[in-house]
Parts: C-alpha cells; sequence; structure tokens
DNA sequence: ATTAATCTTGACAAAATTACTCGGACATAT
DNA sequence: ATATGTCCGAGTAATTTTGTCAAGATTAAT
C-alpha cells in the first residue's frame, strides 16, 4: 500500500511547477535542483503528465514546462493516477482496467472491502488540489523554516 | 498502492477460519484447498497473525488453527497491519515506526496529503471485522452461488 | 546558418521486493 | 511408533522499482 517514487516525485515536481510558475516555462533542471531529483528520471515522470494534458511543454532554448491548467484545477489524484495507474489496493477493483476486473465480481467479500478503500482513497486526493497545497505551503512557511524533504 | 499477496491471501484465510470455526482446530490443509492457496505459502503466513494473537494454533495431529478472539473482535486492520506492516502511502507518515519517521515533519505539503490518505484507509479497515466480511458472505450467498475467487 | 539549450524517446541495468518452495524439526492424537 | 499436523529458516525465480544513459528533435538566441 505504498506510493512508489514516481508518485510521490511526480507530486513533487508538479507542486514545484504550479509554485515558481510566473509565465516563464520552468526547466526540468531547475525543478530537479531545488527538488533533489535527478533530471534523468525527471524526464520519465513529466513524459506521462503531458500526455495526460497536466502540463504543456516549451522545446527548445529558454524552454520548459508550465501547468497545462490552473493549479486550481489540478488535483493530486490527477497525478497520481497518471502515474502510478488506478488508485485500488486490488486489480480487480480498478474500473478504468477491464483486463484485470474480476469476474466473480457478484459473490466476493473481500471485494467490498477494496471498493471501500478504493472509494476513500480517491475521494481524498480528488479533493486536494496543487492550489491546495500551494496555501498550505504559504501557512507552513509562515512560521517555519524551509527544508527540502525527500517526500 | 496496492496489497500484496500476504494480505490478500491472509484475509482471505482468516475469513475462511471466522466462517468455518466450529470449536475443532481447522488445519491449513482445509483453508489451502478452500481457498486456492498453497499450504507451505499459508503457514508463512499464519505465522506472524499467531504471533500477533490473532489466531491460536494448536499442533499435532487433528490440530490446526482456531481464532483466538470473536470474529466481531478481529478487524481487518489487525490483519492488514500485521501481514503488510503499517498502512501507510509513504514510510515517513507510520506512527508506529520511528525509524522512517521524517525529521521536516512540520514543513512538509506533501506530509498533509499522506496523512489523510493514511487515515482514511485506516478507518475503513479498522471499522470491518471479520463477523462483518460473514454477515456480507451470507446475504450474498442468499442470491448468487459461490465461486472460488483469486481476491 | 550555427550553436546551445532543452525537451523526447527508448533501451538498459542494478537493486529491491514479492511470491513463493523446500527441508527438516517439533508436538500430539491415535 | 506412526501419522498428522504445526513451526522455522533458508533459498530462489520472477517481477517491480528506480533509476542511468545515449541519441535525436526542436527551437531561441547569436
Amino acid at each position: 500500500m505504498k506510493l512508489t517514487t514516481k508518485g510521490r516525485y511526480g507530486l513533487k515536481a508538479m507542486f514545484d511547477l504550479a509554485l515558481n510558475s510566473n509565465g516563464e516555462p520552468i526547466k526540468l533542471n531547475a525543478i530537479g535542483e531545488r527538488q533533489g531529483i535527478s533530471v534523468n528520471y525527471l524526464e520519465q515522470l513529466i513524459s506521462p503528465l503531458r500526455k495526460a494534458g497536466l502540463v504543456k511543454s516549451v522545446r527548445g532554448a529558454q524552454g520548459g514546462y508550465i501547468l497545462a491548467k490552473p493549479a486550481s484545477e489540478i488535483t493530486v489524484r490527477d497525478i497520481l493516477v497518471t502515474l502510478e495507474g488506478p488508485i485500488v489496493p486490488v486489480d480487480c477493483v480498478s474500473e478504468d482496467d477491464d483486463e484485470n476486473l474480476c469476474t466473480h465480481s457478484d459473490c466476493c467479500v473481500s471485494r467490498i472491502i477494496y471498493e471501500k478503500i478504493r472509494d476513500s482513497i480517491n475521494e481524498v486526493v480528488a479533493s486536494i488540489t496543487l492550489q491546495d497545497m500551494i496555501d498550505d505551503h504559504k501557512q507552513i512557511n509562515a512560521t517555519n523554516i524551509q527544508v527540502n524533504c525527500k517526500n
């Protein structure tokens, strides 16, 4: 029941992008330095985020990335689903994923539990936007010193 | 964010144990056959469950396992935590696990999210007992045919 | 036009985790 | 004594994770 670094780093990167956005595209290099993530790895993470329509890329010199939508319209769920796939405790309750759908869906007690877990997680992450994170960040930074954290 | 087979099989096994309990100890062999889990692997799962005080073993011929407590007093959380460790999306928000506690706990925006995820999952699984599963099972079986499911 | 900066893609690989199997020791009912 | 079970630790194949790396495409700046 753990997130992988894809989800964690991706969330950090998207938060960094939202926090530091000023109209200019932001280089992966800059994100990587601020967040302590290698550019090589970031490249792997940003690619699906772009294909999912969460960021836009500007190629060439002085290029970089910008959010494709306002921070208030990008949820943590959008990011995690893009990078980790459906947020489910077991494959058989993933709604989008026909391949793994359980054929015994109507007669499995465990399934009821897994659906509840699935729904509760998805509710939480769908309710939090990048803007919420920025707001939290500002409040936290009013009283505390900023430290780079690996999570 | 997936459960491993330890958690899933362990939950199935405990449910089987609760459902088929009649005072007599139940052999791993029987659980394995009914649930489609190898006895070898079941042994690995039952051992921590016994050490956690969720089941009691009866050694020797005609031995087996019985629930250590009424089914209504064993939660899904008890089982999952025993077999998978703390239910957390990232190590830095595991309450029992000092080793991985984050030193920047007061200045991390992601942490707020991870705590919410942690709490929502734990609330769900702590609220469901083996007795609830048995009740669900009886209701399901009233209308459907029982089929062995891998989950 | 050339250069340098930056994104884009796919291949590769080390490390960690998962999902088991296996062999033998131990305990007890018969 | 023997059959039937649990108990325990080691080992291992497969998979997933967590990256690195190289070569190419695109564009701004000169």
